[in-house]
DNA sequence: TATAGCTGTGGGATCGTTCCCATACCACGC
DNA sequence: GCGTGGTATGGGAACGATCCCACAGCTATA
């Protein structure tokens, strides 16, 4: 039922040569020979075969994309979904197709399948264990990391804005006339909570509050679980403390707590405002909606896939200065302002 | 930086065939060419290329997912992305890898896409339009349908049993005590909205309640944003009608009318219960959490995954009697008791 | 008229594997 | 001493495309 190009070819009364140029489109074919051929294609609905195109152009036009999570959920994770998403729309755009995996052991053989299967470069997210990143380096594939943890200059790494837009948080809080400020942080060895929680903390500083304003509780895990039970543990320092607003590190972390706020009756953003960071979805849909520091993790996974194309094209080779630019690409952060009351009323 | 298998043959000092039956491990090999063939894959970090693999094989162990979808999200679906965590994790453990798409014009180029690519095998995940089905159909490509909407009785199709799920939902309430019921449904075109609401109808008819005490609006989408707008629409009647209980045909529709009720100052499950239909994540985030019928997505990709193997080795030619069977496997369904007090509490 | 340049065509090498086949060696039993 | 069968090896075809190259016909120009 499937077809090859000789096969092609001879109903069609032409040489595979022929058969190539009209169906590939470069090199020369009569007009008369093209019809012929492109009348077979169409009656036979045949498909080039892009495993043979790929072994004599050496390119797949497949990227590779491995989340790294020791802990489900990965794909349905509120915000490496919407990455996803925006890669396999942005890759499509390019002529990519996409192969997706998962990889819970934190080891090398995710890669290597990549790596084996050819593709023509990798996106890799997530945080990974150094000796991954070590092992794909040592091949010459494109390959850049997105919402990582690497030092390593070597490695082109995309990553939000988190020190900004923990000084936003800050700022925009203080804006609204809040002067003590309760903390719940995300993991500190993950680049992106010690960034925002570092971040917040200028904030403050630059804008005069002193330290003995701001109680910083730190979490094992960031997600709504240790979220409600941190704020369960810390309710009577929370509410009877003088804290008038609740900042977490991301929007689980908030969610968590709001919870149990709720549960106790404390009524959001009256008595106590809550704010977060990620916006991902469900942040709109609670009730009331949480305001928080939206990253934009579509336009995220649009950077990455155009900047990986362009190391394969290998149109620039990025210069140490360029790389640094691409680690740190400009805001990506913006406060997402929630007209129904939430957080904090705008 | 790359090798082929003639150039590891040669420092290894045998001739590729040799070394490919080393390397694939089958056919003969002395212990000591076994042993310099290996050394130098080891030193070398050789990677079979598996495009060549796949191309005298005839087979390139890589498995095709299209999700149809006419809008965003996709991937970051609450339910499609814990269903691509499954068959991702499925398709890894059977050795296959993933080549991961989306469509929102919801035609026949994805397909083809797949096609091209040579995938041992296809996965149509949601709604996609009758002539896609077809153009697949055409070609002898194992492929099946998870959650989408067809009564092609050639189509492999696996989907959770709405129907029973509607029912349960019926008589779970009903035990509780509820004897009035509103209910908010999603677009009845698509099948698992349908189902269960016919599921629930019929379970409240067996139970003895008199159609006058179900009202049924319907809603042309079934997100958060419409379950909000028509609970909004319709607060007189639920609140006044003597209603007691909300049943949805998804948890979206249900965190939506929900959201309506809290801003309301309705007391949940106090003033008024409410049940979805799915588990998604947020369900038991949502304060009160929400009562729901669960719906196995896991189960369901792992199950999606090991069928298209058994299609893929041929192993058996399923019997139509066998295809029904797994178009409505036995029940994956389950309704999903909560601790804290929500929707109706135990 | 000779020569260059463009259009059009088909043959064959190539990509990196696997697999079939021919060959060779060795040990064994007759 | 000879056939037989298992072990071991390498050469070459095959998979299905692209692309280089040789060649042929045609037109335009010197």
């Amino acid at each position: 039922m499937t077809y090859n190009i000789k096969e092609i070819a001879s109903l069609a009364g032409v040489s595979k040569s022929t058969a190539s140029r009209v169906i590939s489109g470069n090199g020369y074919a009569s007009p008369e020979a093209r019809a012929r051929v492109l009348e077979v294609v169409e009656q036979l609905q045949y498909k080039p075969n892009a495993v043979a195109r790929a072994m004599v152009a050496k390119r797949t036009n497949n990227i590779g994309v491995i989340v790294f999570r020791e802990r489900q959920p990965i794909v349905s994770h509120p915000l490496y979904g919407k990455l996803i998403d925006a890669i396999l729309e942005a890759a499509e755009g390019l002529g990519y197709s996409v192969l997706l995996k998962t990889d819970r052991e934190m080891s090398v053989r995710s890669a290597d399948h990549m790596l084996e299967r050819r593709v023509d470069g990798l996106i890799l997210i997530s945080r990974l264990r150094k000796n991954v990143v070590d092992h794909v380096k040592k091949y010459n594939l494109p390959y850049l990391m997105v919402n990582g943890s690497t030092d390593d200059p070597d490695v082109i790494h995309l990553v939000s804005n988190d020190e900004e837009g923990g000084a936003k948080a800050a700022a925009y809080l203080h804006g609204l006339g809040h002067r003590r400020f309760f903390v719940i942080a995300g993991p500190q060895e993950h680049r992106s909570h010690h960034l925002r929680l570092e971040g917040f903390k200028q904030g403050l500083q630059q804008l005069g509050v002193p330290a003995s304003d701001l109680a910083v509780v730190l979490s094992p895990e960031s997600n709504l679980e240790q979220g409600a039970r941190l704020m369960a543990e810390h309710f009577g320092t929370f509410i009877g403390g003088g804290y008038t607003v609740l900042f977490t590190t991301n929007d689980m972390l908030a969610l968590g707590a709001m919870k149990v706020l709720l549960q106790r009756s404390v009524r959001i953003p009256e008595q106590a405002a809550v704010m977060g960071f990620d916006d991902i979805d469900f942040a709109a849909a609670y009730a009331p909606a949480l305001t928080t520091v939206k990253v934009d993790t579509n336009r995220m996974g649009y950077d990455a896939v155009a900047l990986l194309d362009r190391l394969i094209h290998q149109e620039e080779v990025l210069s140490k200065k360029e790389r640094i630019r691409q680690r740190n690409p400009d805001s990506r952060i913006d406060l997402r302002r929630r007209r129904e009351p939430c957080g904090l009323v705008f």
